[in-house]
DNA sequence: AATGAATGAGTATTCATTCAT
DNA sequence: AATGAATGAATACTCATTCAT
């Protein structure tokens, strides 16, 4: 009597099941975004029954805040191996070398990482209506380095980098009410000048706090 | 035959309408997200019948991008404006205000704007996953800091300025693929050493550090 | 162009609606039972929609309850009707007038008002095995009867309506601990002993508890 | 090779085992109904895995009927030693020593039977929704007892007991069609004018009524 | 005998969208 | 133009039951 093999076994260590629903889960959210993909496809994707998927997770959501953590965890290792790996003084260059990793790291997954945290919707509609904004930053960028006030090889990546700082940060100020806006706007308005290659305009402000002793 | 005079006019001139409900739908948006917000709730919110919505817009997404538009409009008027009084020269003067206008813009009108681009989560989980990475970073900027590499006021804030716009840029780089990845690389890094008030490390660099003249 | 005729309008007055799916709910709890009901049966049953049936209940428990409420509404009125119609003075006729309307309303919707309150299994379990102890009491009225202790024309009936109502008072009783042990017992014990057509054993009782003689 | 000694023995006598089982789904019945208590709330009750409840019983109205079957077996027995603890010519005596004797059993276990039986609803709607037909016997039952046509100590409690033997008699008819209509309302009829005992029991009570001080 | 991971049919519930009035 | 009752496809989630170990 011929016994059909037992071609997968029906019973896994727990860790291997939960990553194995944890990558089909990814592998999805990645081709298709979050809300469109049913937790019946994240099944049918790690080749169990639907009611395996709660066995390890309570909703979608939940799936979605493991791979969040997973990838924090993972990011966070690369960039301290990558710091670490430079002597102590060398400060700029364990700065360069945070960055470095971490623009690597985000690469290596790109759009992992805004999927996982911020449900990625299907494609931020092509053509990002921040670009409108930015496109105004890049503008005065590329404008002053044609009039030689700075010099900025890519005035749009810039901007775009600029822009997102700016927006990072407003959003996380506003995280924490009451928002100190003067101190806000001092700070992003310094880092603007500076990432562009020059002091902040210290000129007229009188002292709006300390000054060199 | 005398009938009562409707209480509520029963038509309103279609521009109004469309910005009553316009507005109704941002506020559900910014109180509890996109997602969680039904049709239902912007019209309750608008004090119109349901059907009424699908009178002005075709969707939750169409009020969305709607909404998207008027923000980013807004927005460009009050940069222009900003950037405009200053005289042409003034490049750094032009930048620093665009950044200025731009935080003021946003504090504003505060989580909207994140809320209309990324279908706001309820609230990106009280303390953003990302921490661990930004904490990293603060950390790192502190430290530096401490050890008199340069002079950051308020580490946690750069940090988050920092990584915000890093993010940013490897996502827009992943947009347009292929990526440069050293490209991308090279200019992340140098924007960040020039945030925290040095020149890019040309390597060569005899003095790591500026001194005061 | 030929136009279908519109067979059924597609919307009614609400009262309607309600009353129409709480009838075809009804019809079906008291083929099958209530467990097996699935909303869609019933939507299917009212001719409506699934979703219609959200429109005006939240649950199977609240039609079930609504159910309920209607059958005691009209049981009421109908034994307040019955009870009216006798002069004030006859209180036996009138609590004779009660029991009277009190079965005929029961008997007129039968299985109805046990269906609505106990969520009615589908039967209750084909000879009931509460009959075991019902058959003991029943064995003893009959045995009374025969030595002509007392005179019961119908043990079995007799026996069914005692343990009915034994049962309710101590499960009532139960409701509302601490319960009076003593006191439920003696007033059980008191129904029974008239109900067969004798005093209550009278009083004499001095001592909780018998002693010999 | 040495094992620790397994704590808790893996295997036992199968009697015992079935009858923890049964004790955990009695104790969850108990406390929330049957329909909410799941198959596994019983294993983990009874310290088993899943698996087991099913070398035991086939489903969950398995343990329901043998839960029923053991409730009556021992409600019978008390009932019947306490009957026969009398002599046999006693009938009023034993009659009352039945009641007696059920109500206690009834009280030992309280909710339980009800439970057994009925699929007991979590609580049947704390208030019972016969209520108002009940509180409408029991005034009929006090105003009888003012206007001295009887004398009912406890209206509340009798009005329970009676309806919840009317309710068993017309049920238990209903099981049995066609219903002798006739029959049953006049039996019933009788119990309950026999119940509050034929003439207004005057002595004691000096007023039947409060009066003003 | 006992286990508990895995299964998947069964169902409740939601909500964007339509359309007769 | 406005309404809101009605729709029903889409989906999340449950839980009794099985079975390989």
């Amino acid at each position: 009597m011929l016994r059909p093999p037992p071609i997968r076994p029906r019973t896994k260590p727990p860790q291997e099941r939960r990553e194995e629903i944890m990558n089909a889960a990814l592998r999805l959210f990645l081709k298709q975004g979050v809300a469109p993909t049913k937790i019946e496809d994240i099944t049918a994707g790690a080749d169990v029954a639907k009611g395996t998927f709660y066995l390890y997770f309570s909703s979608k959501d939940d799936v979605l805040g493991a791979l969040a953590g997973r990838f924090a965890e993972e990011l966070l290792r690369k960039i301290t191996a990558a710091v670490q790996a430079l002597p102590t003084g060398d400060w700029k260059g364990r700065l360069a070398a945070w960055a470095r990793a971490a623009v690597s790291a985000y690469l290596d997954s790109l759009r992992l990482h805004d999927i996982a945290f911020y449900g990625g919707r299907p494609r931020p509609r092509e053509g990002l209506i921040d670009n409108i904004i930015i496109d105004h930053l890049s503008k005065l960028l590329r404008d002053g380095t044609g009039a030689r006030a700075w010099s900025i090889e890519d005035p749009q990546g810039t901007a775009v980098f600029l822009f997102g700082g700016l927006h990072s940060a407003v959003e996380e100020a506003g995280r924490k009410r009451p928002v100190n806006a003067r101190n806000l706007t001092r700070r992003v308005e310094g880092i603007f000048v500076r990432a562009v290659g020059s002091k902040p305009t210290t000129k007229k402000r009188t002292s709006p706090r300390r000054r060199s002793p």
